[in-house]
DNA sequence: GCGGATACCGAAAAGGTTTTCGGCCTCTTT
DNA sequence: AAAGAGGCCGAAAACCTTTTCGGTATCCGC
């Protein structure tokens, strides 16, 4: 197979020359090519003859001008460089990919300036539809300019209720992790979250203190907020142990404070899962596998949330436009650090 | 600032609509908008209000199809969810960005045919240049499709020397990695490394090697080659323990390996950094800075060379396309677990 | 007031594709 | 053999912008 050396500067074959070669008018050209009928067999394959022969590539400028439709959609995150934008943005490439979508991946980075320039620039390129990405669950302000596309909200919703937004539910993600940990036999369960600030933190404790409610237990000790570190999770395990020491169960706002906690049962001398069980949110791989013993953690599903936004925009687009906010529901990972007390 | 409602349904403004609302021709209203000149003042200023009284927004399709360029580039990730696709990418994005370039995000999840896919969807897009980013350093197959834009490799070099590729200097990291331990004091080093498969281990052994030898030190062991986890650096850390107690340096694969040797030195009572001097690669910083002590690491600045292989496609599509492999320098960062031995 | 220069504006073509519609040819039916 | 029907093909318009080039108006100097 030579790899034919790339024709530099030589113009790309166009529908013109596709017929010419073929003999036929571009007409005839265009509807052999697409399948259309009234275009005799062998004339059919006159043409997809000389297409091949050309490589040719129909053009989708051209195409997408005269259509008013380009198969395009934007893809505007306001934070690339979080854990959680990457995975949405996955399901989205995937699920447009196999429609014949093509995504413009724009990063705004947190900068209302950088995301209006971003929204014009892909406005300008006629995109179908767009998906914006926020980097955290909490609610954002819908876009500044006025759009003609459908738009959906990922992850981050949009404080305008007329907007389509889609979040992982982080309400029924603490109902279950709590859920599973009675399951696992514990009943005196304790809850080292994140930062306050965010929403994720305070849904999943509002789900957690739910299950609890439904179980009829209590919580042992208060929600303990602070940041999604493992440092925290060290401090906060410590304070957990010395106030609270038949805890038999935590829940971590996420797989680093889950590490954090773990480090610090270890170093304590209490094991996991036997005398305590610990359990993680995110499910980030590199940290819930490496960890000794593994972690049992909450996937928030993120890739199949960005497909869910990428179909939504999909209906969106030649459809009716949804509204409010839609869930898509998370998933307990079982790893050792919560297998059931023997 | 009353957000108007999405007018679906209402075609975009075009340059006609402007021309006609400011009562001139299209050809005087595109020189107006576009700051040519042979356009009174006076004129151009009616032809701006018009423009932003409609929210003109020119249309780049159009533009493209009759310019030649499309203002548009493609990014095409072989595997976008491993750790370093993501870092090349926002480096690719900013530095595009800036430039007025959109990027088509394509992941090919390794899978040739969807690679082929998508290189003919790019083209069919007409981007101007294609970026090809590679999950690991390992060179690669060039793409298969005769291509007649400018192809950049980035992070895996293409096994066609004629192609142009943009690659970490891993060598020279290993290398520095080295000066740095020595520079800390250390004589007594040791090499955990990752997956032998994986040219960038073997690049980084090299050039310790070679920082070794300018040193007249020998390295304590056999670089010790597995895999790129926590619990290979746990393991390989127990063994090197038991064969060459007396080592006070280790130079980690990665991170993550990096984490597991912190881990076994802590339990084998080994103090970091007094006893022994730990270093990963790849400064990820939730696993650097949420270890204890926090992690000495070698930076790969992959967003700088996102950044490079952006600007390197940005002068390959105006100019002449450069050749060969050209590397980008690492750094060291660094953290508590080398700090010099007092 | 007139020739010419200059400043400004508009008509038209180009870019590549799709679609509509009219026209031609062939085949069948009576 | 004539009429009708149906299958196949091509000309042309449409999408929207930019650029070129020719034309008109204005202004200057004489």
């Amino acid at each position: 197979m030579a790899r034919t050396p790339a024709p530099r500067g030589t113009r790309a074959a166009t529908l013109s020359d596709v017929a010419r070669l073929a003999g036929v008018s571009v007409a005839t050209a265009s509807k052999a090519l697409n399948g259309r009928n009234h275009v005799h067999a062998q004339t059919r394959e006159r043409v997809l003859e000389a297409a091949a022969q050309l490589s040719f590539s129909p053009n989708s400028l051209a195409r997408g001008l005269l259509a008013g439709r380009t198969g395009t959609v934007g893809l505007l995150t306001s934070d690339l460089v979080g854990r959680f934008s990457l995975p949405i943005l996955m399901g989205a490439e995937d699920a447009f990919g196999a429609g014949q979508v093509s995504v413009f991946l724009c990063d705004a980075r947190g900068d209302a300036i950088r995301e209006r320039h971003h929204v014009q620039a892909l406005l300008s390129r006629r995109v179908d539809g767009l998906i914006v990405v926020g980097s955290s669950t909490n609610p954002r302000p819908p876009l500044a300019d006025a759009v003609d596309v459908p738009v959906v909200y990922a992850y981050a919703p949009s404080e305008a209720p007329e907007d389509l937004s889609i979040v992982p539910d982080n309400v029924n993600a603490g109902r279950m992790a709590v859920e599973h940990l009675i399951a696992c036999g514990r009943t005196r369960i304790a809850h080292i979250s994140g930062d306050r600030h965010y929403s994720a933190a305070l849904d999943r404790a509002a789900g957690a203190q739910a299950a609890l409610d439904a179980a009829g237990l209590e919580l042992v000790g208060e929600v303990a907020y602070g940041a999604w570190e493992e440092g925290w999770g060290r401090a906060a395990a410590g304070m957990l142990l010395d106030r609270e020491p038949e805890v038999d169960a935590v829940l971590c706002g996420s797989d680093q404070v889950a590490r954090g906690v773990l480090d610090t049962l270890r170093e304590r001398g209490r094991r996991v899962p036997e005398d305590v069980a610990v359990m993680g949110f995110d499910n980030w791989d590199v940290l819930a596998t490496g960890a000794r013993p593994q972690l049992t953690s909450v996937d928030q599903n993120l890739e199949e949330l960005g497909r869910a936004a990428a179909r939504a925009l999909f209906e969106a687009i030649d459809a009716e436009h949804g509204r409010g906010v839609h869930t898509v529901q998370c998933r307990v990972v079982v790893r050792g650090s919560t297998a059931s007390a023997g």
